[in-house]
DNA sequence: TTATTGTGGACTATTTTAATCCACTTTACG
DNA sequence: CGTAAAGTGGATTAAAATAGTCCACAATAA
């Protein structure tokens, strides 16, 4: 099972895009052609980020989109929160609607420090070291060999 | 998004029941009851247990259940991997059909990284925790009021 | 005032997860 | 024996989550 949706990869990828084409406006179109994901569904992701101010969209003619911030203050936690939602180890384990003991649950903490665990590494992760990752030659720009 | 599926829940839920009741043959049927668990999802579950060396089962009449193991030697990890498969971070974020550069991809690292994290702490739990907690009253036999 | 670009809501399709059904095998006990 | 009580395993269905599409609309620059 994968933690990663699709819809979130595909927001990096666009994250990426958008941090290597700065000083310019980029089109959801342009974004959606060069990282091959589908136009419509690319539109509610960078919606999504839109919301979550991670990018300024600007509508109209020569409109687009850019990132609200610095790559480096863009975090991986921020982005699979915005468009994917919470991370959650388990709702809980024991009673059958939510365990009615929640407060006192044992169980729960043991969640909750992993839940911790995976949200303090995935911050520390900044679209800025993708970027960084990518410069330096860590993928090709078209993917879809299906090889690896 | 819960990690944790439900069927992951039942089949803790099973082997907490399992180890309460050591020394005796327990039933599908009767954990099923117990822990308010669908009796043919549950015995879904806990032939992947048995297929995984977690449980040994005994059919025929007063046949039934048994831990393979000592609680002390059941980690979460087993549980998890056994009954919903492997936790992956990612495929692989770059290109369509999973990365063609996969051997070299750097964001892969963080992945792994990361997965590895996330199994290292997983597996440090093991069911005889779980239990000692359930016996330190951490949380009621049989839940269900929704209040929590 | 028109072409371009994002917005937002409703909708459909696909995939995954959960749950059920049923015919079968094994086995203890009378 | 044979029968009732268990687990087994494959097929099927149901429900939920995820992915993807459609369309009418709003904003805006030329």
């Amino acid at each position: 099972m994968e933690i990663i949706r699709r819809k979130t990869d595909y927001a990096i990828r666009a994250l990426i895009h958008l941090a290597l084409h700065p000083h310019q406006e980029t089109t959801t179109a342009e974004i959606a052609e060069e990282q091959e994901v589908p136009l419509e569904y690319l539109h509610k992701i960078l919606q999504r980020l839109t919301h979550g101010n991670i990018v300024n969209s600007h509508r109209g003619a020569y409109g687009g989109l850019s990132l609200a911030r610095d790559p480096e203050d863009i975090n991986l936690l921020d982005i699979i929160e915005t468009v994917q939602g919470k991370i959650n180890m388990n709702k809980c384990f024991l009673g059958k609607n939510g365990c009615p003991r929640a407060p006192k649950c044992v169980f729960k903490s043991k969640w909750l420090q992993l839940e911790q665990k995976i949200a303090e590494f995935i911050s520390q992760v900044t679209l800025q070291d993708l970027v960084d990752q990518v410069r330096q030659g860590g993928y090709q720009e078209k993917g879809g060999e299906g090889e690896g």
